[in-house]
DNA sequence: TTTATCTATCGTAATATTGCAATATAGAAA
DNA sequence: TTTCTATATTGCAATATTACGATAGATAAA
């Protein structure tokens, strides 16, 4: 017990639980928002922007890496990471399409 | 060390990391996919539906209203939980403003 | 009342996440 | 080569999450 029954839910299900638990944390929010607000994504100046160690930062680059994200391309000596669209339209037209329903559901709660 | 350093974030950034949090989770995506699916909230059959015992979908359910993705009402006997559409409006805009910018960071990678 | 049903809470075990110091690795610069 | 700078990995401690059996509470039905 204490692990989550993947294996019981739809492929669809656990894709999206995984996107959105890579955003579920305030520390990968602030990443994701930097990345965006340097237009350019010549990166780690993240270390520095955010208040976590270096090894902490990496560990959150890796995670929104592995949902996909973001990508890492070396460039010389850094890394330059950039967000990746695709998986965040995933998630913005999972709720598109959820929230038309909700209304539909006549609920006299 | 282990919790997160929530008070070093914006306020903004950590609600919504609790709103995707709630979401982050196929149990939970399941339990809003059900509610949604049966378009009426009379509820608890969830825990006949889900391959979950009794107090861990009463736990998730719980999880959710904390995070104001449903609420839950007194019916009689049992208790009607439905979605409540505000929280599940703050993802979806959050999403829909941050991806056009994306795009406009012109980045090589 | 007694019994059945529905839901919540408690207690606990297994597992996952978070954060960081220390260290490793890899390329750039000297 | 050596040194510096950027990033990743390891190892560990603190904390959080997940799941469920046992139990409690509250209402419904008998």
């Amino acid at each position: 017990m204490g692990a989550t029954k993947s294996d019981h839910f739809t492929k669809r299900q656990n894709q999206l639980s995984v996107l959105l638990k890579a955003m579920a944390h305030p520390a990968r929010i602030a990443i994701v928002e930097y990345l965006i607000k340097k237009k350019s994504c010549i990166c780690n100046d993240i270390v520095n922007e955010l208040p976590l160690a270096q090894p902490t930062i990496s560990q959150h680059l890796k995670e929104l890496k592995n949902a996909g994200l973001i990508r890492g391309n070396i460039e010389g000596n850094a890394i330059c990471y950039c967000l990746d669209e695709k998986g965040f339209d995933i998630i913005k037209s999972y709720f598109e399409k959820l929230i038309p329903n909700i209304g539909l559901a006549k609920c006299s709660c």
